[in-house]
Formats: structure tokens, sequence, C-alpha cells
DNA sequence: TGGATGGTTGGGCGATCGTCAAACTAACAT
DNA sequence: ATGTTAGTTTGACGATCGCCCAACCATCCA
């Protein structure tokens, strides 16, 4: 399959990236992220109780807004937090919402 | 007129903060606030392309989201960032959203 | 080729959102 | 008392949201 569209790193907004992080679903799927050092924890759905389509949405709207980055891995996507992009976008932005989350930010590159 | 309600800093959910600064009107309102050192500049509506009933669905939406508070003064309103409390409860989290808006944070106690 | 796996897409549902308009309330001035 | 000013509240509207279900599409394995 294709790979799904991502806005550029200049390209990301802030009013997206907030109303992105806006949702609890999608603040625990950050979460997660975050504990797995960015990536996706094995199974898109990985013990969140929403149907598997819902979880596909907020994939797609984290992707959109530019917080994640998919890659198409075979039959089944990777998922990491643009973490580098957007420290570079938003500086501080992400390290706060995730200590808010009680995590911690990985920084890596992208 | 009765002070209007406003949750205790402890209160304050990172999800509605975020939904709060995810809509472009109320993070104008926001630049402003932080512009005018975190209070409201004369007038509650000071030339913001909605009308005045919107615009104060929006100052009730970043009230009760906990972040800003409002206080009445005769017959007009003051707002003010609640510059302190947020970084209470989510440490650089306004900030970064202001340097993201081209404002810088004025951080004193509310 | 066929079947299972992993995820997307589209439709439909109720709920919420942003907006405006009109009515209302409270504070001040005359 | 009357009017003005400043803002809230209520109700309505279309748009979007989060959710599920069903159908679909790719990929991999037999």
């Amino acid at each position: 399959m294709r790979e799904p569209f991502h806005p550029q790193t200049e390209d990301i907004e802030l009013a997206a990236v907030m109303h992105a992080l806006s949702d609890p679903v999608r603040l625990e799927i950050v979460a997660r992220l975050a504990d797995t050092d960015g990536e996706n924890c094995g199974g898109i759905g990985d013990g969140i109780d929403v149907h598997k389509s819902t979880l596909s949405h907020h994939y797609r709207v984290l992707r959109e807004a530019g917080v994640t980055l998919t890659t198409v891995e075979g039959r089944s996507r990777v998922v990491r937090l643009r973490t580098g992009d957007l420290e570079t976008r938003f500086p501080g932005l992400l390290t706060s919402v995730l200590a808010a989350l009680g995590r911690t930010a990985s920084l890596q590159a992208d």
C-alpha cells in the first residue's frame, strides 16, 4: 500500500496539533508511543478499548496533524512520534505534553 | 454579578486545556492576553471579527478549561492568563504555546 | 488459489462545536 | 425612571467529532 500523507514539518499547524492532542484516546496513544521510544507497540490497537476502525481514525488524525509518522511494513504499520519535527516547529510543546502525561520525551531525529 | 466558575489548579485537565487551545479564535485571544501582560485588552472583543456572543462563548471555554481567570469589574470583565497555575500544573506547556504564537510568557503569580 | 491477518474506507448515528441572532441581566449615567 | 454600555444566556443552524459496523484492500502463508 501507498505511504499515507504526512504534512511537511513547516506545514504543521499549532491548532491542528492541539486538536489532535485534545482527545483522551489519542493522548493515551501518544503516551504509549513515548513509552516505546516513539514506536508503535505491536499491533496498532494494544489494549485500548475502541473498535479498530476508530483506532485507525485516531491514528489518521495524529498523522495528518503532524504528530506521528506512519510507515508501512508489510501488512502492519509502524507509528512513531515526530519528536524531532515537532521540537523544530514548536519547541518544548511535545516535551511538556509528555511530561503532563507522566512520560519522558526521548528526543531523536526522525 | 457573581464571579464565574473556575476550576481549581489541581483540577485543570490536559485534554480540556488542549481543546481550549485548538481553536484559532481562542489562540488569538490567548496571544493578545500574552501581549498585554496577561490582561484583557480593553473591551472583551477587541477587533476579533466574531459576534460578541461567540466571543463570550470562547472566553467561557478558556475559563472553564483553566486557561484564563475572569474577574468582574463593574460592568466589564478582566481576563487574565492563569500563567502561574498552568505552569504549576503542566510545566512548560503554556510557555511553548505562547512561543509558537510568537509571544513570550510573562510569568507572574496569579 | 484460497484463506487468514492487519488495517483502511464509507456510511450512519448521536453528541459536540463554532457561529449568529435575539432576549436578557447587571452596572452606570443622566 | 430611562437609556446606555458590557456581557451572558438561550436557541437555532450547519459542520465536525467520536464511535461502531460492514465492506473492502493488501499482504503474507499454505
